[in-house]
DNA sequence: ACGTGCTTGTGAAAGCATGCACAAAGTGGG
DNA sequence: CCCACTTTGTGCATGCTTTCACAAGCACGT
């Protein structure tokens, strides 16, 4: 290369494109297991599930990657967005609360493509502690913060019941513990500097019924008359 | 009651207002069971992690279901979320893949609070097939249509390896269903009028990991010499 | 009956996000 | 060397979301 270029990073990508970002490295991986080697906005933004303007702004932020006439080369583009959001480093995981879900998460093979690394599992029961699952021991609650210190977890994951959730949190924070996945079906308390960030499956249903009720409600046919079920 | 309030519905709720009121409605049943009969605005965002002016513009899209000076009835403001969000009706799941997650999803007690009902689980390996999981017979992935028709299966969830999700999620849309919930790695590709969530371990790890490093970065003393891994 | 104090519901402003449409920039053929 | 063609990067208009700030409304005590 004669002159590489100069624009590093500019504080401040939009939080939507941020969350896309993922998105795109997985098409991007995909077509690179295909054997593709470069692929236009329009040809991402297909894999993606996305508009191709949006995407072009999108990447837009990250710098100036693509050869216009041409595309955005694969290889490249992966390393750019893998770069950018962090998966170039290494990052440790614990996951506490091992049971129906925090197995399956630990059981997960593919966790995160790259970058995640499963460190710890812990749990309160002490039926549950010394177990092994996914080739790790299930260690006991209590050290948490030794497991955190001694194997660098930079992540917690939280798969208690919800009134575990928020005193887990409140010891991952104290831990030193930054960023959270929070499986439980509550809203985490935490300070500022932290970032929480929730999975939830009932909302999601919820969401879903939302739709299909306004679709069922206004679809042609029945229920033209005022009658309600009340 | 005098006169009920007359406004019935207003066709038109934003799309971020829907995806909170699960979070609204989860609140309030905690504040139901601790016995609390009526909340302000401030006190119910507080419990939902908001802040009050969106929490109150939110719920005014429902109507006008709080008292000046007073606040918002839980028992009463709990019915009407349900109502609005669908969830005084009965909504018949259907989870394709039965592995490591979607045992963990059919053995989940608590799958939606109200209006949920785990109807039938399908898989397509011989081994899993006829497998009792949380009392329930897992059938064969060929006869989905015929479970979808038997049961008004009107949700359908898919746990497969991403390489299956989109030929489940076609037969799904082909047996009718138009609400699927996906926690396969993939983009769905679905007609119009099919509604499509998903839910992705992998991004939210990658989101935290992406705030975690620009926090890592700007945060005071180290690395402020020009130096980069790379 | 009326005033006081509290809390809702909502205009209006500011901030984000999306998508169009096109100039700028590159490729490749003649 | 130039021209035709392709595709990026982005200015701009539009629409959605959040937040502020306050008038309107209701309960309650006097
Ligand atoms: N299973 C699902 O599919 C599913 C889906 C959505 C959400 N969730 C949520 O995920 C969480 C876990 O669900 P599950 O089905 O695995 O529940 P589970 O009861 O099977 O497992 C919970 C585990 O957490 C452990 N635990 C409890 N308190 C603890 C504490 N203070 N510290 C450490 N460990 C503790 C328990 O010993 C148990 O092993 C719940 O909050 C549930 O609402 C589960
Ligand atoms: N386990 C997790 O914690 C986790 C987390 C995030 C995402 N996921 C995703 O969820 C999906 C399931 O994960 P898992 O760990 O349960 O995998 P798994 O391999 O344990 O289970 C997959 C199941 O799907 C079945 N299956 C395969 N093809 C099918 C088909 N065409 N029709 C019906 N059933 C079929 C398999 O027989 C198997 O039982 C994967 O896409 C995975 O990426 C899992």
């Amino acid at each position: 290369m004669t002159s590489r270029p100069p624009r590093p990073r500019e504080r401040g990508i939009p939080e939507a494109t941020v969350a896309r970002l993922p998105v795109y490295l997985r098409a991007l991986q995909a077509l690179q297991g295909r054997g593709t080697a470069t692929v236009s906005s329009e040809g991402l933004a297909g894999a993606a599930g996305v508009n191709s303007a949006k995407l072009r702004k999108d990447l837009s932020h990250l710098g100036s990657y693509g050869t216009r006439g041409v595309g955005y080369e694969v290889e490249y583009l992966i390393y750019q967005i893998s770069r950018e959001l962090g998966l170039t480093q290494d990052w440790s995981v614990a996951i506490v609360g091992i049971g129906n879900l925090g197995r399956a998460l630990a059981n997960y093979g593919g966790f995160g493509t790259r970058g995640f690394r499963i460190a710890a599992l812990l749990d309160a029961d002490p039926d549950v502690v010394g177990l092994t699952v996914a080739s790790l021991d299930v260690r006991h609650i209590d050290s948490l913060e030794e497991v955190v210190r001694s194997k660098g977890v930079s992540i917690g994951v939280i798969a208690t019941p919800a009134g575990s959730a928020q005193g887990v949190a409140s010891r991952f924070v104290e831990a030193g513990v930054t960023s959270i996945l929070n499986f439980a079906p509550v809203v985490l308390n935490v300070p500022d500097g932290v970032d929480v960030r929730k999975v939830d499956l009932s909302i999601e249903l919820q969401i879903l019924a939302f739709h299909a009720q306004r679709r069922a409600d206004g679809d042609g046919q029945a229920e033209r008359m005022g009658l309600e079920v009340t």
